[in-house]
DNA sequence: CCATATATATGTTAATTACATATATAAGAT
DNA sequence: ATCTTATATATGTAATTAACATATATATGG
């Protein structure tokens, strides 16, 4: 099936942008983490949902490690299994305000096209030709 | 390869999110349109670029029109090859608010993340604790 | 030793993007 | 006449992302 939609009619119901890349790299601008502790809180974010999705983090890692935008480190002190603690490089602090630039004029886009779609309530209210209600 | 990205060093050049669904139906809700007029005029929209890509308006259409989105009719008037003329249903409409929504909220979470990711200019200029420069 | 929390990793399907190309009709030029 | 160009719809496919499921391993507490 070919749907992703919500009430079997067709009708949009969730597709997402998660942003998780930009979303890592700024976790990981604030300060070293690993990824268990970014799965737990991109969420708070407000921009990601990763909850559920761990393998959307440690993919991301594991490709962002690939390109020089961040390095880890076993680190095997504290409790649990050993986990690998993720930097940010010079890079991917590069590569993070490419990604800002990208929002910043994506934004742009975004609003002007919410201030068009807007205008559906007020005509679907006050002037409705086609003789149907919602 | 897995790129998508610009400079053979792994930075962020590219990725985009079109929003191909609701923008062809907002411009269907403003009047209704055939594909051809929809793949020029999009790009007038400011949200998407589908020019060279004509693909994403037919299959969509086809996609909107099997699920009552919008219903098409056969328009041999004019010069040219037979076209089909899209009109948007209640249905449509109703999809349309839901994507206002959406939309909307998407806003709320992109303008928190840029407010956050603001502050890496700043904080790169005035205290450099990591010892490079850009 | 068993359940649970922590932690990383892989696999698969669906959806979207991005790009390329195929098909067909009509108008205008040579 | 036929060749080129503009118009118009449609299909094919690879790459990327999203969404979901599951596997593996370590330490702690009971």
């Amino acid at each position: 099936m070919q749907e992703g939609f919500g009430h079997g009619c067709g009708c949009h119901a969730g597709r997402k942008t998660r942003w998780v890349e930009p979303s890592i790299l700024y976790m990981l601008w604030e300060q070293p983490r690993h990824g268990y502790e970014l799965m737990t809180d991109l969420p708070e974010l407000g921009f990601v949902a990763t909850q559920g999705d761990p393998g959307a983090i440690y993919r991301t890692l594991r490709h962002l490690e690939e390109n020089g935008l961040v390095v880890s480190q076993w680190d095997t002190s504290g409790t649990g299994p050993a986990k690998r603690l993720y930097t940010i490089t010079p890079l991917g602090i590069e590569n993070l305000q490419l990604w800002a630039e990208s929002l910043r004029q994506y934004k742009l886009a975004l609003d002007a096209f919410l201030e068009k779609i807007d205008k559906i309530h007020q005509k679907q209210w006050s002037n409705d030709e086609t003789g149907y209600t919602l």
